[in-house]
RNA sequence: CGGGGUGUAGCGCAGCCCGGUAGCGCGCUUCGUUCGGGACGAAGAGGUCGGAGGUUCAAAUCCUCUCACCCCGACCA
């Protein structure tokens, strides 16, 4: 079956409903029959599969392992940490009833898996030579949130969460810190989706952590994605579950811990990172095609015309380019090239009879539009290297976008007239006060995405109280 | 949980006000002609009108109840 409807909602109409249309008609992902869940299609599991391999690789070189644990936790795990269980209880799955009967004790399904693992951590590290443990697991999660959005915020999700065990303080926060910087990594090279790294205020960090950092991103609405999280745990788990080790004096301490994560939302954030009016936009490195190629023939040209495409497509791959042939004889070119576009391929290729004459090949750049007429000894080289110059524009798009609408203010007035009529990232001082953060969330909608570590060293006048000595913060309303 | 909306063919919808043979577009199937920016013709397949009850000679249509989903807010990656 080919795409079902014509185009999709205007962006600059109604950005919901665009990033919904895009997501239903490149064929993305599906409403599942439970509400808020989700199916990922194969056109959208290749992506996250993607994201996986390049992560996967990125965990290991940093000396990470893989493991996995139950999906089912006995619910008295959960109250063991008081911020942990306040945090999660009120969207956490519960199965009462199995094989026919009423459990004994309820369980859990995860929403995240701190308490499980944690109970196991206790049974392996006993020695500081058992530390540090460094696991990451992939797995699904489930969180009874009110409203979801496909891959923003669904029911269940896919994610990896890293959960680390260390016997310092000073250790487990290097590794906390090193895990956002993948991220960051990982989001910017991979995704061309440039983040801002920073803390969480206490109000905005994860149940149960010491401090969380994230990375936040700008979708094409101007307003902020949460694209990752990374945890300090501090003892709080290591308590909770009495997980200890000797030290090299012989005496017992507290474990120190950490955990990160990211998950399928981030397929939202490069969709609404990228895309635009004709669908969405993928940056090479991260696209399942990098390259469509558009044969186009008659009858009596098919031969000639599909004989020099095999030859491309091996050219193409001894490159490593990852190309797909569009041959489908029931489609016209015309519907092939809107579909590929909907569907965000970062590079097409048409070849007809005429440019075998000439010798050459038409490719069109999917976020540019812009078309090369190159010849067909030169195409793979040339293809090839618009795989890095793609993904370096698409970055570049994205990082002048953002900037483009971060906006520093000086005092309230300001602040509530950026927000209204600019939206975007705003940068001004807060006093530290979780009262003011709630006033400023109440009146704006917007909240204090993080608390960047790049910022001026120079302190300033709090935007909503006007008190001396207040840090520079990024606010923004957000996802 | 509040506000709004929608349930009729795979998808999008009309029909409902004013009860009387269930329709349209797209998609799907078959055949032929097409093919350089969303091709065309011909012939087909496909629906317990979300569910239950009621009114009526007769209900997609009127009444009552119910369920589900979507969108906007309060909670969250």
């Amino acid at each position: 079956m080919r795409l079902v409807s014509k185009g999709v909602t205007k962006q600059s109409e109604d950005f919901s409903k665009w990033y919904t249309d895009v997501v239903r008609q490149a064929k993305l992902a599906d409403y599942g029959p439970v509400k808020g869940t989700m199916v990922i299609r194969p056109y959208g599991y290749a992506i996250w599969e993607n994201f996986q391999g390049i992560l996967n690789q990125m965990f290991k070189d940093t000396g990470h392992v893989n493991a996995y644990f139950p999906m089912f936790i006995p619910e008295h795990f959960l109250k063991k940490e008081a911020e942990h269980v306040e945090g999660f209880a009120p969207e956490v799955a519960v199965v009462t009833h199995a094989g026919g009967k009423e459990l004994e004790e309820p369980l859990i399904v995860r929403p995240t898996s701190e308490t499980i693992i944690w109970h196991m951590y206790k049974k392996w590290i006993s020695s500081y030579r058992d530390l540090p443990l460094l696991i990451n697991q992939w797995a699904n999660v489930v969180r009874w949130e009110m409203r979801t959005r496909l891959f923003l915020r669904t029911t269940e999700f896919l994610w990896q969460e890293g959960h680390t065990a260390h016997a310092t303080a000073e250790e487990a926060e290097e590794e906390t810190l090193r895990m956002l910087e993948v991220y960051k990594r990982f989001a910017e090279d991979y995704m061309a989706m440039p983040v801002i790294t920073g803390q969480k205020t206490e109000s905005e960090k994860f149940a149960g952590a010491v401090n969380t950092y994230s990375i936040e991103a700008m979708m094409r609405d101007t307003k902020a994605l949460q694209a990752g999280t990374s945890h300090y745990l501090g003892q709080n788990f290591a308590k909770a579950f009495e997980v200890t080790f000797q030290n090299k004096d012989n005496k017992e301490e507290l474990v120190y811990a950490t955990s990160w994560g990211v998950s399928t939302r981030l397929v939202g954030g490069l969709i609404m990172c990228h895309g635009d009016d004709k669908g969405l936009i993928l940056p090479p490195r991260v696209a399942p095609h990098q390259v469509v190629i558009i044969p186009i023939f008659r009858n009596d040209t098919k031969d000639l015309v599909m004989g020099k495409v095999a030859e491309l497509v091996g050219e193409l791959k001894a490159v490593s380019v990852r190309v797909h042939v569009d041959d489908d004889e029931k489609a016209s070119p015309g519907f092939k090239f809107n579909e590929w576009e909907m569907c965000g391929v970062p590079m097409r290729v048409e070849i007809g009879p005429k440019d075998i004459e000439k010798g050459q090949a038409v490719v069109v750049i999917r976020h540019s539009g812009v078309k090369h007429f190159v010849a067909l000894t030169e195409l793979a080289t040339f293809l090839a290297g618009q795989v890095v110059t793609v993904q370096d524009e698409l970055f570049q798009r994205a990082l002048d976008f953002r900037e483009a609408n971060t906006h520093t203010v000086e005092n309230w007035e300001e602040f509530k007239e950026t927000l209204e009529t600019k939206g975007g990232f705003i940068k001004a001082f807060w006093n530290g006060s979780a009262e003011v953060e709630a006033k400023i969330k109440e009146e704006t909608k917007a909240t204090i995405r993080c608390i960047p570590f790049d910022r001026p060293g120079v302190i300033g006048k709090c935007v909503y109280t006007g008190d001396e000595g207040s840090q520079q913060v990024l606010f923004a309303r957000a996802y």
